[in-house]
This record gives C-alpha cells, structure tokens and sequence, in this order.
DNA sequence: GTGCACCCTCCCCCCGGGGGAGACACCAAG
DNA sequence: CTTGGTGTCTCCCCCGGGGGGAGGGTGCAC
C-alpha cells in the first residue's frame, strides 16, 4: 500500500470527475486545498484521501450550492450540523420548485388563445383603522414573511374578525425589496407582539377578483393594469389584497377568491 | 377608453413586476422593442398591449428559459409551435430535476458516516471483437445518447447476446464531451446504421460492482479510484462499464448491477 | 421658471464556469 | 545529458442575466 501517493491535478481530474479548472478555482476559493503545493512551481499536489471531498463538493455544486455555503458545510465538523446545513439547500430547491410550477401555470393561462374578459370595478375605499404586521422585506422571502405574519395575526387578534389583506409596495417588484404589510380590520387593535393599530389612508382602487391559487395572479395584474391604462389611469402607491376566499377557508384551491385593488388617480388625456 | 396611452418605463415596470433595468436590457436584446422611442431624448414609451407579452417573457424567465430561447418563441406565431417550443424546454427542466434527484441520493450516500467497505478485484481483459456504437458525446447529452444507441444495438444483434456494457473516454469528465461506446458480445458483429464491430483491446482492469441506481455511481467511481491509488496503480485510457443487471431485466433498481472496470498499470513506488 | 422625480448611457461588479496565450516543469527516450 | 511532448502554471477575456452607482439630460406640476 501506498496511501500517500500523491496526485497531480490532472489525475485527481480523472478520479474524481471534476475539470482541472474547476480543481483550481476550487484552490483559488479555499474550498478544497492541495495536500501540498510545491513552492517553486506552484504545482497542486492532491492526496486520494481528498476524492470523498471532491465529490461531496461535486454533488452539492450539482444542486447548485453556492461556493461559500458548500466550504459552510465542508467546515462543520458535525455530521448533524452538517446534514441540518444539506436540509436547509433541499428545502430551498423545494421552494424553487414550487415558483417554477407557479410559472408553468400562469404560462399557461397567458398562452391561451382566448382570455377572459375581465371584470373590474372603480370603488372609491374610505380610511380604516386595522391591525396591521408590517416590515421591508426581500423579494424571495415575501411568501415566508407573509406565513409568519399571518400567523401571528390570527394569534393576536383571532381568525374571525373579517376579511384579512395586505399591502405591498410597487417597490418589491422593481427593486427587489420593499414594505409589505398584512392586516385584518379590528375596532380595536391591539399592539402585541409584531401587531399594531395601523391606519390605511382612504384610496380610489380599480378591483377586480382573481380566482383560484395565486401561482397566476401576475397575470391578472396585468390585465388590472392594462385595463387601467385603458381607462385614462395611473397606478399610486401599494397594491392592495383582500383574501376573501383562502386556504384557510377552503382545501380547494378553484374556490379561491383574492381581491386585487390598484390605488389609481385620473391623468389628462393625450 | 384611452387605448393608445402611451407608459413610461417606470409606469410600464409598476405594471408589469419587471425592473425598469431588466425592461431596458430587453429593449437592448430585441426582446420586447418598446412601442416608440424618442430619437431625440432616448425615452422608451411603451404600450398597453405589450402587458401581456411583458409577461409572456417574465414567466418564461423564472423558468430559466435563455433570453435568445425567449425570443424564438415570442417571434413563432403558431400557437402550436410555440407550445412545442416551451414543452421542449419543460422537458428540459424536468431532465434537471432527474439530475437533481441523482445527486441527493449521491449526496446522502457520501454522507454517510460508515461506508461500506468495497471489493475491488484485478482482472485481466482479453481482446474482445463486439457489436458497438460509438460517437463523440456532449457531457449533458449523454443520458439521451446511451438510450438511443443501445436501443439500435438491441435492435440489430437481439438482446439475447451476452452482458451489454460501455467505454467512458475519460475526456468527457474533465473537457465536458469525450468518446462514447457502447457494445453487445457477438460472434459476428454485423455492420448496419450505427452497429459495427470493433475490437477491444486487452486491458489490466481494476473492477467492482456498483449496486443499485446510478444516481450515486459516482460514489463508487471515487472509491475504486481511491482503491487504485492506494495500491499504487495509475489510470489508463477509458473507464468500462458492464450492465450485468439493469432496467432492462428487472423493475427493482436495488437489483440493479452495473460492473465498473477502471483499466490501470503500475507505477513506480515513491 | 424652478424643483424634483424621472429617464438616459456607461462602466464595474456578482456568480461559476470555459477558452486560450505564453511560459515553465516533469519525465522518458535517445 | 539533451530533447521533445505533455502536463501545469498564471493571467486575461468571455458567457448569461442581472444589480449598483455615477454623471447628466427631461417632463411636468406648481
């Protein structure tokens, strides 16, 4: 035996599948470092019992784990921090999963030949005084934000005090991250907790309704906004929500009902 | 109705959930042209009615669809081959998450605490003439490329020849594309379509079994290269693998047995 | 006519790789 | 010991699909 035959890099290549490259870039970002590289020529020296690293690095970037998180999970000594680490990427992809078969359905309503016709209504919204969660939040951590939140209103102020919403800035959508805030209507809302008394300014909305899960309500956005464009309308200030149907209400998701409201203003005609 | 109200990008953004940065990187990719633009100032004014296409595009997007795919599929107007084209990229997607389950079950098995030992045997191969095909292969079509071309192999020399297997030029790992080759024993190799008889030269191999799916062969891979490394041995020219138990011959896939042969010389002991 | 929000272009950065140039290093054969 | 082929080094540029920010011109309402 000669466990510690060393390894240049093209021969680690082909043992462990991974390009020479890539062995090199992976040097360059501490992830996995020769056994020995010589002072003089630089030469990456390997030893084979770096191959179940390799390709451990090999896998996790398969998943596409990103270089520091795959050098965080190659660090952590314990096998269990490790695996909760691992987890965590799965439960990532999950949701990305999820967002991917969101935009397989809402493709598929927009490539449908004839879409329906849309009912919109101009209502005018007074001022009301509701408990409210809110807080900035990141454009891909809306739907867990949202959860949490949620939650803790249904806590706060129980489930059956009408019909719970949500605002949120036209901020999260272009830059990426704005302020969301979620609500239920309440005479007296208390303050506990993330939840506090928020007063909604009243507002002009063009509403319409969509229907069913929410994997396509971009797309009646769109239609909201393209029939406000029509009407002589400009969009001002947060998109508003109203789950008058849910999961919560229902298991079946065709019976979904979410009110959208573009708080709008009349612009001179062209 | 004001159906010819012209938006500016920032208005068209608010409608559509795209970043006024990404509209503008879509004008400059011929994506989504605006409707006019001002010689003089540069300002992009868009239409109502490019909503829906703005959409069309984000969904596309977020199903990781390249911009120059994108834009193929916006200029078809055949509904019909515009659906094929998008089914063809679900298709893709859903290879991916093959791959993806592939290195889960690679990842769990790496992680393993106690791997099992592995039984590595030295076997020297005669010169073999076999049916084969064989072509040059891109690393990412190698699934579809196997799957062809043992179909033709059974179809012209029968299924009933002895024990399938294949050659894995080395190159395909480390450069991404490499020499492929598949083969069926046979007394007299026809020569017809893709089928004719090459003659395997003999080789030193260093073998052991994989079992099971070849999600995780790349596990068993690094292990034999660890066992030819330790006992001082380099590797030669293309790893062979033989198909002793496979989809073909049972549903099970913890059944399956998939011989890998690494071929090998002596080097010099240090 | 003035202020301010909006819009323009341009350049650099991110990630995780690949391509290729030009210069050394290793090793076996002659 | 030389020579040649192959392996390896570093360095820079490229890809795709975006984001950040600088510096300067515009539209429009007051």
């Amino acid at each position: 035996m000669h466990p510690d035959r060393v390894l240049a890099i093209g021969e680690f290549s082909r043992l462990t599948h991974l390009s020479v490259r890539t062995l090199r870039r992976y040097h360059d970002a501490g992830l996995l470092e020769p056994a020995t590289v010589d002072d003089a020529t630089g030469y990456r020296y390997y030893a084979a019992d770096q191959i179940p690293t390799a390709q451990v690095i090999h896998r996790l970037r398969e998943l596409d784990v990103p270089l520091p998180d795959v050098q965080r999970i190659l660090r952590s000594p314990d096998p269990g921090a490790r695996a909760a680490l691992v987890a965590d990427h799965l439960r990532r992809l999950e949701q990305e999963l999820d967002r991917t078969r969101a935009a397989v359905t809402s493709l598929r309503r927009l490539l449908r030949p004839e879409p329906a016709p849309l009912a919109v209504e101009l209502r005018a919204v007074p001022e009301t005084t509701v408990a409210a969660v809110e807080d900035d939040v990141a454009h891909d951590e809306v739907l867990a934000w949202y959860a949490g939140a949620m939650a803790e209103l249904d806590a706060v102020v129980g489930d059956g005090t009408g019909v719970p919403g949500g605002l949120y800035d036209n901020a999260l959508f272009e830059q990426g991250c704005g302020h969301l805030l979620v609500y239920r209507p309440a005479d007296a809302p208390p303050r506990r907790g993330r939840v506090h008394p928020v007063t909604l300014p009243a507002v002009e909305l063009a509403v319409t309704t969509h229907v069913g899960e929410h994997g396509d309500i971009d797309v009646t956005y769109g239609e909201l906004g393209a029939w406000v464009v029509a009407n002589a309308l400009a969009v001002a200030g947060p998109v508003r929500e109203t789950y008058l149907v849910g999961p919560r209400d229902t298991a079946d998701p065709l019976a979904w009902r979410t009110e959208i409201g573009w708080p709008v203003f009349r612009v001179a005609a062209r």
